[in-house]
DNA sequence: ATTGTTCTTGAATGGTCGTTCATGTATTTT
DNA sequence: AAAATACATGAACGACCATTCAAGAACAAT
């Protein structure tokens, strides 16, 4: 009997994450997500009950679900090892170096802007770093297993000194994009492995 | 003449500074700073004109000014050397693990939340991270003359590690403040070193 | 064709934002 | 004592904020 949805809140969710990662949580007005949208507030509000912050938090969760796992890469996959942390790291670089990706990525930014001040949010990031920490021990260890670093290696430790490290490159790249800088940052993270 | 001013500017812009270094420039209001300085919006307005960004950005310079060196202590000696930039890493984390230093370091919330769309905010964010490169390149040559870290070390490229590493130290804490972690991160990092 | 249900629309809400300004006040010089 | 000057006050400004809601519209079931 009811009318039909003209849009599909699939693709107004992934507008409203896009305009949430270029500009932040606070710097995006309702106002901005109805025209990037096309969606009128009332429409909006009834599809996202809670309004704008709830469409924050499944932005955060919908960037957790696809836009992760694609920088991710293969370094998730059951094999991986340092070519593919090597890989990984060489893609945050084009990233920031890209005018695109000079965003940085939505769960390091939301980490510094809501994590003190918004606990759903910050355990959306602590559950990304976690799991980011996972994928580098898990590499460091076949790794190791391969004699691909030196064997005296903490893979635990290091895995927790890498996530830093890349959150510390987007934090550098976001103020100075310059591709010296971070390239001679991987390089010397990863000179600490061998 | 005049009517002397009845506040202190330089007490004023510390009040500012603080609301600022904790909850962001988006999220202080004027308001915010009128109840905080008990200075109401004329007076603030023409004691600092160009209004809240104006005074954002002295923030910014104070705090590079007052608080950055406190933090940064003896690294900025010129015989630091290991133990200096050790004490800077320690001072951090203990940071991070206090109830006040949570709010982590105003240049590293404002490269992420200001850098992109503020160029003048973004130079000063740069000129914090090239002092600090600064003082970890002279810090670990002076190591490196003495014997305590390898001889084969980048010095210039260890020195923009580590400050890509404090950087990311201070996204880790901030949504996941845990002296284990932490710890883990620093030690590995002086690891690298050795 | 009518009814029931959900959706769309966009104006309106009350609140807060950063900023300005007219008025009154305190102090120093004349 | 009076004039001149800079400051303090806080109400008022228009703009924008997130959110709500009354009205009309589109579909499915009858």
């Amino acid at each position: 009997m009811p009318r039909p949805r003209e849009f599909e809140p699939d693709a107004v969710l992934n507008a409203a994450m896009l305009r949430f990662w270029e500009r932040g949580y606070r710097a995006v007005s309702v106002e901005d997500l109805v025209k990037a949208t096309g969606v009128k507030p009332g429409s909006l509000y009834s599809a996202f009950p809670g309004g704008k912050r709830a469409l924050f938090l499944k932005s955060l969760e919908r960037y957790s679900k696809l836009v992760v796992p694609q920088k991710l890469g293969e370094l998730e996959a059951p094999g991986a090892s340092v070519d593919e942390i090597r890989g990984y790291f060489d893609g945050l670089v084009r990233d920031l170096l890209s005018p695109e990706g000079r965003q940085g990525c939505l769960l390091v930014n939301t980490a510094i802007e809501n994590a003190a001040e918004d606990d759903e949010a910050a355990a959306v990031v602590r559950g990304h770093l976690a799991r980011l920490e996972r994928c580098m021990t898990h590499a460091l260890e076949n790794a190791a297993r391969r004699g691909r670093v030196r064997a005296s290696l903490d893979c635990s430790g290091s895995a927790k000194l890498l996530v830093a490290t890349c959150q510390g490159l987007m934090v550098v790249g976001k103020a100075n994009p310059e591709e010296a800088l971070l390239r001679a940052i991987v390089d010397n993270a990863f000179a600490a492995l061998a």
